[in-house]
RNA sequence: GCCCGGGUGGUGAAACCGGUAAACACGCACGACUUAAAAUCGUGUGCCGUAAGGCUUGUGGGUUCGAGUCCCACCCCGGGCACCA
């Protein structure tokens, strides 16, 4: 009979789904395989087939160990594209997001992979978000949540604030819009308070080191020292990693949203009009103008205003500039010009002197280390034992401090498809408290005491409102429907206002894999003794692209929930895998308009899902992804084919060469699938393949089980047609023999001096003394050798003899 | 600018610890089967050369008996960060 993948795949995914054989089992040891939950946006791509099929394959071969293994799947619900989609089809984000998962679903079962459904996880299902709501209060308990008014990245298509990590280059991450600053109030979650223990604890998980690396540079650590400088007669305090070049600061430079300016502006500065025109100018450029300006800096003498320095007690000026960060050390620096590039430009473009403190080769600037030199009595020391120094000398004036560039976690988000936020504004309790002993905030312009909703009241439901259309304001959706947004006070009982703001779907996306132990849970987001029993999860499979968004706020997460006594790990994943990205044939991103997008659904109906999950294993290392070449499916299919019609050639005949090669084939693909090498599993196994014209039934059964998490359908049928009991996904992992994947015979390689002049078969093991002999007998050596004087002769055991001549 | 990856046949790629460069596959060529085509099977396929042989892993240099692999400099491609003091 042909090889017929239609029918077959529908076959088994009909009877795997109604025999639950994916259902977990309670032997073995526990191995959680996680891979990234999509996002619904509507039919699946070749992307998720690719982030989906290998890293099933991973986990069909660790239940085939006899591990027990959970591997789960659910669906990113809530966020900003679905109702972008949903406003431009006219129909409701919610219908829109359940008819996707619905077909997103029936796709993922057509790809054969072993998710078992009964843990399916949904974030915008209010069972769900009931205990996003429940983390939220969670951090606010432990003072991790707070509300401010801060200038914050606004979106201006989304109509929404947004993350600072979801701001690249100055642009909204999913519209591409220009992101301005504005000032609002928010709900931020202090992740700074985690930087330190974020940044150390990288050590303890098996990450690609690039990943790591850029979290590290994310969160952004450096150590240094405030200084107090002091002007007139107040002390200004500036942030530097290198007080070892003190003597070289010519200048100040502040921010222009510095504090100190409403201080020193009115009293002491001559040129106020200019000042404040220049302040006026950068509050109104967006950070993205302000950093775009790299090239040419600008800048304000503040005229009349010195600084002293503490150290040299020498007296330089103080100018305003829009390259120091307020939100970044003091917001205020020490210009040495000599030694940093930054300071460097600044001060030839205002003619400010520039001084050399640090002895060098190279010109100016010099930011290297080296021999002090114009620097009073620290002169002649070198910069590490300067630094320590000068800190000492200057006693109070100088404090180590460590910074990072990390800023907190923006949660709030005006749109209507997220998890409502679980507040309440109350304006009678504030009149009631005060502002002592309670927290309130602003809302709609009024003061309002922040009551937390109740846990028993959770979840805050999201209501089905026809008009959930972002407002131009910055204003939430939601704060148009009086029946969400009027409410009873959980404190006083009398009337207030729900927070109308809901979360930035990170926050759903950053416990998920805690859920999916538990997914029907009412009582807790997920009961203790089920965490212990699966968490960590052993291995996480997915894009690169979440690095400092879902990976770092996932992290802090698991963090915050330890330090609350519900976990009791300290790291989510323990190891980490990224898959490439699979670009058109023509080698291209995919996308609509370059008309170059593979529909695996067609490639599925052509070739077969097995066909499809081999090919995308095969085309290269799995973190490297690669073009889609549609002609490059047909080499595994065509392997698939020949393994169907091995059933009809079963030979029941002693092949002790070919026992060989299977234990060495089993070897191997046992080898690289630990180690995610789909690609040279498969080809093993089709090297395999080539090289037989009849296997033993035993032979074929290995190689089935070997094949059977690469192509689960047809091995699965195959299993049945040579009358084998029971689904072959319940077998046992084949193992190899140590001593059958030996080869008694080897080629030596024979090289004079260096180039291969001639290969012998020997016997493994062969003694050093016969191999030399064998190769200066060899007569194509003998030609090379007559008459030539040997240096030396290197022997590698069973491999190579190199004779060495003049 | 800084920090990571990566440059190997016509193409996707392979090569453990420094030891036969190009496994496996696509494509191509030829052959078998066929009235023919497709499919399938077989053979060949880095480059130059009739051959002997020579050359070949981005470029140039180095270490070594031996380098795709290690070291130095440079070029190109991809990714991240980008006034973070």
């Amino acid at each position: 009979m042909k090889y017929d993948s239609g029918r077959i795949e529908k076959k088994w995914q009909k009877k795997w789904s109604e025999e639950k054989i994916y259902e977990i089992s309670d032997k073995g040891e526990k191995f959680y395989h996680l891979v990234m939950f999509p996002y619904p946006s509507g039919d699946l791509h070749i992307g998720h087939w690719y982030n989906f099929a290998p890293s099933d394959v991973y986990a069909r071969k660790k239940k085939m160990e006899g591990y027990k293994v959970l591997s789960p799947i659910g669906f990113d619900a809530f966020g900003l594209p679905a109702e972008n989609a949903a406003i431009k089809r006219g129909i409701h984000p919610e219908t829109w997001t359940y008819e996707n998962i619905e077909r997103m679903r029936e796709q993922i079962v057509s790809m054969g992979p072993m998710y078992d459904w009964s843990k399916e996880v949904i974030t915008c299902d209010s069972n769900y978000y009931k205990w996003t709501q429940w983390i939220f209060l969670e951090l606010l308990k432990a003072g991790l949540a707070y509300r401010k008014k801060t200038p914050a990245n606004f979106c201006p298509s989304c109509n929404t604030v947004l993350a600072n990590e979801q701001v690249v280059e100055g642009r909204c991450e999913r519209c591409d819009s220009e992101v301005v600053q504005k000032d609002i109030e928010q709900w931020l979650f202090n992740i700074r308070k985690y930087a330190e223990e974020l940044l150390f604890s990288l050590k303890d998980v098996d990450w690609p080191e690039k990943t790591k690396l850029m979290q590290e540079n994310w969160i952004g650590k450096s150590e240094g020292v405030e200084v107090e400088f002091t002007v007139e007669g107040k002390p200004l305090k500036v942030f530097t990693t290198r007080p070892d070049t003190l003597f070289g600061a010519t200048y100040l430079v502040v921010s222009p949203e510095h504090p100190f300016l409403n201080d020193i502006k009115k009293t002491k500065v001559k040129n106020l009009d200019e000042l404040e025109k220049y302040v006026m100018q950068a509050r109104k450029k967006s950070e993205r103008e302000r950093t775009s300006e790299e090239k040419d800096k600008t800048g304000v003498k503040l005229e009349g205003v010195f600084a002293v320095n503490p150290l040299s007690g020498e007296e330089i000026p103080v100018f305003v500039g829009d390259y120091v960060l307020l939100h970044y050390g003091t917001g205020a620096i020490m210009a040495v010009p000599a030694h940093d590039k930054r300071d460097y430009s600044f001060a030839k473009k205002y003619g400010l002197p520039v001084k050399r403190v640090i002895r060098s080769e190279s010109g100016l600037p010099y930011e290297g280390e080296g021999e002090l030199v114009s620097s009073g009595k620290f002169t002649g020391i070198n910069s590490d034992k300067a630094r320590e120094e000068i800190i000492k000398h200057l006693k109070e004036k100088a404090k180590k401090k460590v910074n990072y560039r990390i800023r907190d976690w923006l949660v709030s988000r005006q749109r209507y498809w997220g998890a409502p936020i679980p507040i309440v504004y109350c304006k009678h309790c504030f009149q009631k408290e005060g502002k002592e002993g309670i927290d309130y905030t602003v809302f709609e312009g009024e003061e309002h005491a922040i009551v937390p909703v109740e846990e028993k009241d959770l979840p805050v439901a999201l209501p089905y409102v026809e008009d959930f259309t972002p407002s131009k304001k910055g204003k939430s959706p939601l704060s148009r429907s009086d029946e969400f947004l009027i409410t009873i006070c959980p404190r006083c009982g009398k009337e207030a206002r729900r927070e109308t703001d809901t979360l930035d779907t990170f926050v759903c996306s950053s416990w998920y894999y805690l859920r999916y132990t538990d997914p029907h849970n009412d009582k807790a987001f997920a009961d203790k003794k089920k965490i212990k029993e699966w968490l960590p999860v052993d291995i996480y499979i997915g894009g690169a692209e979440h690095t400092v968004l879902h990976l770092l706020y996932s992290r802090f997460i698991t963090k915050v929930l330890r330090d609350a006594g519900h976990l009791s790990f300290s790291e989510p994943f323990l190891k980490l895998r990224h898959q490439g990205m699979i670009l058109g044939p023509n080698g291209q991103k995919m996308s609509k308009s370059k008309g170059n997008v593979v529909d695996p659904d067609k490639e599925v109906k052509k070739h077969g899902a097995d066909a499809v999950r081999m090919y995308l294993c095969f085309m290269g290392p799995y973190d490297q992804g690669g073009s889609w070449n549609p002609r490059g499916i047909l080499g595994v299919k065509r392997f698939l084919e020949r393994v169907w019609k091995m059933k009809e050639n079963i030979e029941e005949e002693e092949n002790e060469d070919l026992e060989k090669k299977l234990h060495q084939t089993i070897k191997k693909v046992t080898e690289d699938i630990d180690n995610l090498r789909f690609n040279t599993a498969i080809s093993a196994m089709m090297t395999f393949l080539n090289k037989v014209q009849y296997l033993k039934k035993e032979q074929i059964k290995t190689l089935l089980l070997l094949l059977a998490p690469f192509a689960p359908h047809l091995t699965e049928e195959i299993w049945e047609d040579l009358g084998l009991k029971g689904s072959i996904h319940n077998e046992k992992w084949p193992t190899y023999n140590l001593s059958k994947t030996k080869e008694e015979k080897t080629t030596l390689i024979v090289q004079v001096s260096g180039k291969v002049r001639d290969k012998i078969e020997i016997n493994a093991g062969t003694p050093e003394a016969k191999i030399k002999k064998l190769a200066k007998e060899s007569e194509k050596v003998k030609k090379w050798i007559a008459g030539k004087k040997i240096k030396k002769v290197i022997i590698i055991k069973n491999k190579l003899v190199n004779i060495v001549i003049e």
